[in-house]
DNA sequence: CTATGTGCAAAGGCTTTGCAAACGG
DNA sequence: CCGTTTGCAAAGCCTTTGCACATAG
């Protein structure tokens, strides 16, 4: 499923609709909703505060969004992170394969790409034998803007 | 307060105490006994993991490894790590600076250390005026014992 | 009609808290 | 002695599970 950031959620969704029917999806206005506020979010986002913009579209409970999480990181198109002070998982659409420079305290995403980094991913990799899945280096720190503010 | 991996426990212990002190420690045989767990453990371990190991030795509860660890992550001692299924937090002392390889799979982290990878990391940081915090790279994958069962 | 999704309530698992007793300095 | 640490039990929080009902295909 290759997303590109700049199509519309309509084209995304029916994309994602084709996928996930092959793995019994049923449709529902809930996955929709989540769907919908995962694509119109950059920063990585916690279950709840998933739960709470979808409410602003329809009714929804907590274990659907868990369960519909679930399904999304199955399907691999869900990227997962905890970040400090390490009490939640938080949730982002893998749109895009960039490589991401996350800020552990707003949560915000840049992405980057970086050639020698990857190429320097790629032998460590191979020199302990793993394999290189859904590719995603993440590189953690404090963005800017955190940073003014905790003077 | 620096720690050299070649050192032996009863060095570094002391030097615990000499900072500890200033910030209102006492000593116990539990926190002793906490240090040196964490202090021959390569990996990172996870609370019960660490009481496990503590018990061999003396009798100790969770409460008080959490305190504990709490206590030495207040103190900049632990680095802390959340990896898959996102379960629980696992804790290492920062004798140095290990990066990890996590098997997306099954969860193992394989530490590693790879300079001009941490090279390229300080530089992409500083071009997106990011602070490092806690720096760990860690890259996923697939381990070669979990690519033999896929087949 | 059958499989899947939803909501509620309850259970689970990890971590923290409150408090009395033990201990260190 | 006074402040800190300990263990126990209980509480908190996030996440998952069981089940009856609703809904999609």
């Amino acid at each position: 499923m290759a997303m590109d950031k700049k199509e519309n959620f309509n084209q995304f969704y029916e994309k994602f609709l084709n996928l996930a029917k092959n793995y019994g999806h049923y449709d529902s206005s809930q996955r929709e909703v989540i769907l919908r506020v995962l694509y119109h979010s950059n920063a990585h986002l916690s279950a709840d505060e998933i739960a709470c913009r979808a409410r602003k579209y329809i009714r929804i409970s907590l274990p659907t969004v868990y369960n519909t999480l679930n399904f999304l990181e199955n399907l691999g198109l869900i990227h997962t992170l905890v970040l400090p002070p390490f009490k939640t998982k938080t949730y982002k659409l893998k749109l895009d394969y960039h490589d991401q420079l996350v800020c552990i305290k707003c949560g915000t995403a840049m992405p980057f790409c970086d050639k020698k980094l990857r190429e320097k991913e790629s032998e460590i990799l191979q020199n302990y034998n793993f394999t290189a899945i859904n590719r995603t280096i993440i590189l953690y720190g404090v963005c800017f803007s955190c940073q003014k503010k905790q003077r």
